[in-house]
DNA sequence: GCTAACTGACTGACCGTTCAGTCATTCAGG
DNA sequence: CCTGAATGACTGAACGGTCAGTCAGTTAGC
């Protein structure tokens, strides 16, 4: 077979990057060894280096990995969507559901702002620290439409509206992932997180 | 004099939790070195241990003193305040203010759900968890208590309104410390968070 | 069809370094 | 002096990264 071996190594690559992602998710930068990713992959140490520079450059190759789910994901949510503030409901639906459907995805997510890597190693974070940020722009691109649509007030500013649906969205997940408030179902929080930045919490 | 001795040994641990603070918070706790420690609180290593029992010890110690100091502050903050909502924006101010005040705090109290600690250590982790969720349940409480008065509407969750709330101050303060966004005012993101909180962003 | 030569993916022992924690020694106040 | 506080050299463990060696699989020569 010809395409046998390039097959193989893109499967054990795979495996390589589904073993970094729990430990680095779970243990953080520092902490995770690669040791122990070889052995969860199946493979020897040295074997890692065939396939990634150093353990910065496999950190990298995880988060980068996730970002790009994330965002094809979301870009699906989106597909059937009209108008602004469907489309934030739709990028609400998104996130949860992705990020509820596998929570080392999540803790590395979080990590990334903390993670002492980005200090030290700023070199490689920033071009993942960008593609984080590229996604926040979009909702704040949403609410802009939103705003000329005439579906969004505009006597607010538009990056406190942005933060705000952020914000309410990470914890929404943020409680689904730490906590073991399971039962709680995620289109729900989707649709309770877009209620309340609607329409508010005043009974006025 | 008498109190010299105790007083001097009050002050060292201060300036060992003061480095250690600002280590963690920048660092994490895995890379954070402790000879670093101790030598930006002018002491040396084998000192530390007269003080704390190790690494963790002097870790969960921190977060402990972090904690009680933005539970002060907010209490502070609640002095002049009358009614669920007035008291909401309250800790929404204290919040931000206490965080904007000095970043360290926020970076550290924000790798507290991250950090690997709490799955290594466990035992440590969880009164300090304990500790940060008797924060988010005040702010449950408050809700319950806007329902009762009836300023906050009653037909929406109150965990859902509390994280909300949560999450967008959260943001608020990330805003202000990761970012380089520093013309923004501590005061008026906590005004900005409690309108739309409350109001709504809908042009309804 | 058979075997010898070759290839390169993979291995894991090893090295250098870092760091938490210890302890024999020194220091300072009374 | 004497005692408790402080020190910093030291130890052992852990880990990132390397590289000489192995061997399954492929090719080439007959």
């Amino acid at each position: 077979m010809i395409a046998a071996k390039p097959n193989n190594r893109e499967l054990k690559r795979g495996r390589i990057l589904a073993a970094a992602l729990k430990l680095f998710a779970r243990k953080g930068f520092e902490a995770a060894a690669l040791e122990e990713v070889a052995r969860n992959a199946r493979l020897a140490k040295g074997t890692l280096y065939l396939y990634f520079k150093d353990k910065e450059d496999l950190y990298a190759q995880v988060v980068l990995d996730v970002l790009d789910r994330l965002e094809a994901f979301i870009a699906e949510c989106l597909l059937s969507t009209q108008g602004a503030v469907d489309k934030l409901q739709g990028v609400a639906r998104g996130h949860i559901l992705f990020f509820t459907g596998n929570r080392d995805y999540f803790r590395l997510f979080s990590s990334l702002l903390t993670t002492e890597a980005p200090l030290v190693h700023r070199r490689l974070m920033s071009p993942l620290l960008e593609k984080r940020r590229r996604l926040e722009a979009f909702v704040h691109e949403l609410v802009e439409e939103g705003k000329r649509e005439g579906t969004i007030r505009a006597d607010l500013g538009t990056p406190d509206i942005a933060h705000s649906f952020i914000g309410m969205i990470n914890q929404s997940v943020g409680r689904l992932c730490w906590d073991n408030e399971l039962p709680v179902d995620a289109e729900q929080s989707a649709a309770a997180v877009m209620t309340i930045l609607l329409t508010g919490v005043s009974s006025r």
